[in-house]
This record gives structure tokens, sequence and C-alpha cells, in this order.
DNA sequence: CTCATTATTTAACATTTGTAAAAGGAATTC
DNA sequence: GAATTCCTTTTACAAATGTTAAATAATGAG
């Protein structure tokens, strides 16, 4: 739980009565590659720490799997509108790689809420984060050729374009793996 | 300022003391049609809190005006990343119709926080309900023709095709005007 | 009201991206 | 290590979107 903590702390520090009670709502899972930790239609009622390995979140659009994000390690990742809401999502949380993980109960988070406001104060931070991102991911897709998204996502994410699989990366971008596949011969 | 008390109510109710003392870092705007509220590189120090009137948040891209959202009477706007970090912004906030704002300081704010806790759990929640509207409006332009785009907004945010310009809705669709014009006149 | 300006539509053409199918590579299983 | 499956590239063609320019339409200023 290590590798949680100092992440976390990087963020905004707690207390350490607030860092164990938080750990006590915090348990260990391993996910194989290909296997969906959180599948479409439930109820995300975990937040997800990824120690290692890979996870991306994807939907399905009219049958055609949709690559929405990725996430590596020392990230968290939620199904926000799920996890907030009690509903069910539309897309699933899915391992592209073996991935050991760390799973943070939703609804026993938002109770310690209560009790430890530097709990509450981190988090509120987490998702400030999340969302300043997501802001910025729409500026990156919203008036760019395909092109220019690729060449965005290799300079700004090389990672994602050395371990991820060509078809997850082109739905992840909005294009077709045709295209993509075009892009890159082209760019060579 | 009684809009945004119910505005802010309707979120998260807060005791009549926080109400006070958010009250008291408030100031009333007046904002004329076509002007920059908050100008391009410029830190953005206020969240602001429509009354009436309508506004923009805008970029350049390559000297092409980009429309990233709009927003309506009874709405809180931010450029979050500027106004957490204290840094420039690449984007402008615009009036597009003559509009009355309330202004939130925001180093104000940020202190309340502190003495507040019902303040900091008001606007966690103000943020984590941008952040999921946000994650939806990835959804809505990642993998989908312009059309698709523009049929969505249609459903959607009806109130957005009847107040505002096409081509502000152009390039928040990610389109030209040429195509989404093209596009009214082969729906009907 | 008229003129000037700005916004929207239309047209013709260029470019990009999608679709479907086939071929070649890479990885996995037995 | 052969066979199978999955992934990526390529090709040919279709459809969507961009570009430029001109024609209308709508709006605003004096």
């Amino acid at each position: 739980m290590k590798a949680l903590i100092e992440y976390l702390n990087s963020i905004n520090e707690i207390s350490s009565q607030s860092e164990s009670a938080l750990l006590s709502i915090c348990s260990e899972l391993e996910v194989k590659k290909n296997t969906d930790l959180h599948p479409i239609g439930h109820v995300c009622r975990n937040l997800y720490f990824v120690k290692n390995g890979l996870l991306r979140i994807y939907y399905l659009k009219d049958h055609i799997d949709v690559t929405e994000s990725f996430e590596f390690e020392n990230s968290l990742v939620a199904r926000a509108d799920s996890l907030f809401h009690a509903k069910p999502s539309r897309k699933a949380i899915q391992a592209i790689e073996d991935s050991n993980l760390i799973a943070i109960n939703g609804v026993s988070l938002f109770k310690l809420y209560d009790s430890h406001p530097d709990i509450e104060r981190l988090f509120r931070k987490v998702f400030e984060i999340a969302y300043v991102e997501s802001v910025n991911r729409i500026e990156s897709i919203q008036f760019h050729s395909a092109k220019e998204r690729y060449e965005n996502l290799l300079e700004k994410s090389p990672k994602i374009i050395r371990r991820i699989s060509l078809k997850f990366i082109a739905s992840y971008l909005g294009i077709t793996q045709v295209s993509l596949s075009r892009i890159r011969a082209d760019i060579k």
C-alpha cells in the first residue's frame, strides 16, 4: 500500500490517523490481462489505484469498442459518475496487462469525509486534477485532424504508443484503425 | 445574490454563517456583449455565476477562434486550471449576450475552505459535477461524425441552437461553419 | 431607411477519413 | 513448430469534411 500512500501524499498530506483510516477501507487485488475489472452495466463501487500494469476504460458505440482512456501505474481510476451517484455505468474498466491494484471502497470513503476533513480535501484535489485533465483532453480532440491528434499523443504520451495496441489507440483518438495505420505510414 | 445561494444550496446546503462568509467574498458585475470578461493570457482569479446572459469560453488554435463551452444562466463558470494553480490561461471567457454576473474571488474562497468545511464540501461537489460533465462531453465528440454531434446537441441542448450563432456552434462541435451549414440543410 | 457590416448558405473542388476486403505479421495454443 | 487466431497494413473505392470564393440573408449604425 506504500505506493498509494506516497501518491496521495504528493497531492495532499494527511494525518497518520487519517492514513490508517484510509488504509482500512482498501484491499489489494490482481487482474489478469483482458479481463473486465468493472463490467459494463454495473455500479462502480470502488476507486482503483494502479500499482502496476495497465488499464483502460471502454464502452460500446453501436457495437464498436471505443477506448475512453488509459490508466498507467501510479494513477487513480474511477468511473466517477457511477461511483458518485451509485448508478450503473455504460463503461467498463479493463486490464490490458496483468495488473496489481488497490481498491478503495467508495461508500466507505465518502463516510470518511465526515470524520476526516483532510481526506475529503485530498480527494477534492484528486478530482480537481482529473477535471483539469479531462478539459485538456477535450481540447486535444475538439478541433484537430486525426494526424494532429496522433502527433499530439506522440508528444505528450509516448508511453501510450509504446505499450498499447493500435486498435485501442485508434478509437481513443476517435478514428478507425485503418486511418491510424495510414497516418503512421505517412509520418515515417 | 439570491439566485447564487439557491443554486449552491441545491448542490449542498451550507450553514447561514457559511452563507454570509461566502457572500462577503462575492461581487456583482455586468459585462456587455462581445467583451472578454477574462482575456487570454491572464490568470483567472474568480469563479463566475451567471445570473442572466450568456458566456462562452474560447481559445485560438492557429489564429482560429474555437469555442470550448457555453455557459448559461444559473451556472458557475471558471477556468479551473488557471484558477486552481494561479497560472495564465490560454483561454478567454467572453460574454456573447449582455450579462449580469456574480464573481467569487478564488483566493478568498480557498481560504474559506479552512474555516468552513461545508463550503469546501460544496465546491468539491461543484467541481465533481463539472468533471462528470466534461467526461460526458468527451464521449459526445470522441467517435462521432459531425452530423451525430450536431443531432446530439439538438437533443441535449436545444437552447444552444436557439441562442447562439452558427459560427460558435461549429467550432464547439469541432467542425467548420460550412460543414455545419451543410448538415443543417441536410436535416430539414 | 439605407448603407455597411456581419452571418449564413451554396457551390465547386481538394483532402481526409471511413468501409470492406485481402494480405501479411505476430502472438498464442495445442 | 504447425495451426489458429488476432493484429496491423495495404488497397480500392465511397463518403464526409475542409477550403475557397461567391451569393444571400440578417443585423446594426448612423
